[in-house]
DNA sequence: CGAATTTGACCTGCGC
DNA sequence: GCGCAGGTCAAATTCG
């Protein structure tokens, strides 16, 4: 608290500089500028303080030559540029502090992650939960199948859900994964039946979704995902996948710290809040209350306008591909991590196709980098590392830089490691070729 | 004819 | 224990 105070005495002038330093950062390596110093030449150009220096001329002053106006402008361009060399190691001591402060969090939650694996009660293995034990015998006595099971049946009493709300006509959104049908019911309080549906882009892959109309207006529809992927995606199916896992992630770590039954995440500094430019009244909502943690994306709201005139040249509703970016499109997935390479086996025709496709052409990557959006990427992930985290600084992801992102994701699994549920990072594996961006706009592998 | 969907039966959890 | 609601199964049916 003191040394926060040392903050604000020495940047009184500037209230934009007060984003640059928390107290937290000063918590874990000394600032590299002896804090009397920074005060004592700042105040000699602290130009908009009422507090001004006994010797600087006052204004309007008869006497001041030309000569000496010159000398004084010297002077002050002098010491702007000592304050901007300062202001230049500041922001260098806070970027490294922040990098410090997110590996150490990052090594605290591999830690954890890594002892609930060592824990885990050998009762919840992927054999025993899952429904269709033929398509895990490829798995058996697997690494990845014990930790497919931990990200699955960790914890099912809460397994988290994610539900999205979009407008849209069609009977289902395009959310670029396969599905089939096994049930539908008419549920409670709503005229529409509720249908359920299960991935099939791989055999055993433990993902499911409901997908009801709204009661109140039909044309919403409400999908609700849950479970992770254990299967390579297509890039039109990233997206959602990211989002929703990445919200499932960050709706387990923040319920198990907070005792607020509902967060609505609406204000400008909070959760999502970032993805406004995208979604002109995106709203996230955290239900923590029974029967499942639920976390709500209303995206009914027409989206702005896109700079890919192709991603929303379906009539049904689509979404944009976040994580996909420069990087491989799977990349930031967190179950890609426990994809095993070399098991193609259960894989169903169109995921192998997906996992087999050599590396896109320029028009692929175009076409990835134009239906990526840099923006999305950086507000979620900053969402989610500040979720995560569970700090106050929000201003670490929202800074201007893609530190979040692009810092993380250069050795690959940065991202993922950022805000996965836990134990998906533990057993990170080299991952196949990117799938062909382009197919995917056209709904090649939508039912 | 195989794959996908439909639909009634069944299972499970919860509140009373 | 009973009823209700949500969720899943699987035989029957439809579709391509
Ligand atoms: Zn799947």
């Amino acid at each position: 608290m003191d040394e926060q105070r040392c903050d604000l005495k020495y940047l009184h002038s500037d209230q934009s500089f007060l984003g640059l330093s928390t107290s937290s950062d000063h918590r874990l390596v000394e600032p590299p500028i002896k804090e009397e110093t920074l005060f004592k030449e700042i105040k000699e150009v602290d130009f908009f303080s009422n507090n001004r220096l006994p010797d600087q001329p006052a204004p309007g002053h008869a006497e001041l030559t030309t000569l000496q106006l010159q000398v004084e402008l010297q002077r002050e361009y002098e010491e702007n540029q000592k304050l901007r060399t300062m202001l230049d190691q500041i922001t260098k001591s806070y970027n490294g502090l922040q990098a410090q402060l997110r590996m150490i969090r990052l090594q605290e939650q591999l830690q954890i992650c890594a002892e609930d694996s060592i824990n885990l009660d050998p009762k919840l293995s992927f054999l025993h939960d899952d429904q269709y034990p033929k398509s895990s015998s490829h798995h058996d006595h697997d690494q990845e199948q014990v930790l497919a099971a931990t990200d699955h049946d960790q914890v099912p009493s809460r397994r988290a859900r994610v539900s999205v709300r979009a407008r849209s006509e069609a009977p289902m959104i395009r959310d670029g994964c396969q599905w089939r049908k096994y049930g539908q019911k008419m549920a409670k309080g709503n005229p529409c039946p509720r249908a359920y549906y299960r991935c099939t882009m791989f055999a055993g892959c433990p993902v499911r979704k409901q997908v009801q109309r709204m009661a109140e207006d039909k044309t919403i529809l409400i999908t609700t995902y849950e479970g992770n992927h254990n299967h390579p995606l297509p890039a039109a199916a990233i997206s959602m996948a990211n989002t929703t896992s990445a919200a499932a992630a960050m709706l387990i770590s923040g319920s198990t710290t907070s005792k607020e039954a509902h967060h609505h995440l609406t204000h400008p500094t909070g959760l999502f809040s970032s993805l406004q430019p995208l979604y002109g009244s995106s709203m996230a909502t955290f239900s923590t209350s029974a029967p499942f943690p639920t976390i709500t994306l209303d995206m009914t709201r027409t989206p702005n306008p896109n700079p890919n005139p192709m991603q929303f040249m379906d009539s049904s509703a689509t979404f944009p591909n976040p994580l996909q970016g420069n990087s491989h499109p799977l990349i930031g997935h967190p179950m890609c991590l426990n994809f095993p390479q070399h098991n193609h086996a259960a894989l169903t025709p169109a995921a192998m196709q997906l996992a087999e496709q050599p590396h896109g052409s320029m028009v692929e990557t175009i076409t990835a980098a134009i239906t990526s959006d840099p923006k999305f990427t950086t507000a979620l992930a900053a969402a989610i590392s500040s979720r995560m985290n569970n700090v106050e600084n929000i201003n670490a992801g929202l800074h201007g830089n893609t530190n979040g992102i692009s810092s993380l994701n250069s050795n690959g699994n940065g991202v993922a490691q950022h805000y996965l549920a836990p134990h998906s990072f533990l057993n990170p594996v080299p991952l196949s070729p990117p799938p062909n961006p382009a197919c995917m706009m056209h709904g090649v592998y939508m039912q």
